[in-house]
DNA sequence: ATTGACCTTCCAGTAACTGGATGGAAACAC
DNA sequence: GTGTTTCCATCCAGTTACTGGAAGGTCAAT
């Protein structure tokens, strides 16, 4: 099938995937006059598992990796769980950032009245000299 | 005092800096002849409150309008807090997100036996046909 | 006069795409 | 067989907020 169809079918846009075969992580036969991609089955399901995988947020060189063990009959699950374990680390750490400057920002605009006045602690907590 | 002292005073890199020179955030004065910027005080405190402001995840757009409402003394806190509350629904948006995530990608690592057979649920899950 | 520590500008690169311009190819209508 | 539409291709620029590096001017001290 042409690009569209694989659009269509993973929810990945045409440039996305081209994107992808670019950086060789799906390998579309190309007609050598056209330059059209024609695209297996065995290709949306790269595809699509390019699409989770972006979505657990691993980076494309992350997904390249998982698909080479993906690729690889013999590979030790150990491999994959290391990867995913540092994404999982990644994603404590960052959730514990964002829920910090969260509850930070919170507070403050608890305290910031919202009104036509120009008191504002908001402002005095970035602006203020200490820290 | 120059961008150096500058940035050992804020903690911000001289390159930073100059970029928020450029953009017009911080506005130093320049020797007209070598080109140095010179800062004072207040220079300082703006670039402080920039780092505060980043710290919290403001884009620099954001950053800016802060600014220019921390400069207006006839500010409403409302347009502040406005700000602030788009950037809180932000933050919850993305923690949200990021929760499930972590989740489902713990859920994987801990069945994954992490050996050095091939069977990986993680494999499983990226590369499953439905959904 | 020369070193060394500063400072300057400008260009490229980062991550993972997205949008747009330009032009060829395939399918259909007439 | 020509016109129109829809698809496909490549290439370049833009996004965000910087960071790194090259080339070169400035300043204080030796």
């Amino acid at each position: 099938m042409l690009i569209g169809e694989a659009s269509r079918k993973t929810g990945l846009s045409a440039k996305t995937i081209r994107f992808y075969s670019d950086e060789g992580l799906v390998h579309p036969r190309k007609d050598p006059f056209t330059g059209y991609r024609f695209f297996t089955e065995k290709d949306l399901t790269r595809l699509r598992f390019l699409k989770r995988a972006r979505q657990f947020n691993f980076s494309i060189r992350d997904c390249s990796q998982l698909l080479s063990l993906y690729d690889q009959p013999d590979r030790s699950s150990l491999d994959v769980k290391t990867i995913a374990s540092n994404k999982l680390r990644e994603l404590d750490a960052k959730l514990e950032e964002l829920n910090s400057l969260r509850n930070q920002l919170l507070s403050l605009v608890e305290r910031c009245k919202g009104d036509h006045k120009p008191d504002c602690p908001i402002l005095e907590a970035l602006a203020a000299e200490r820290n």
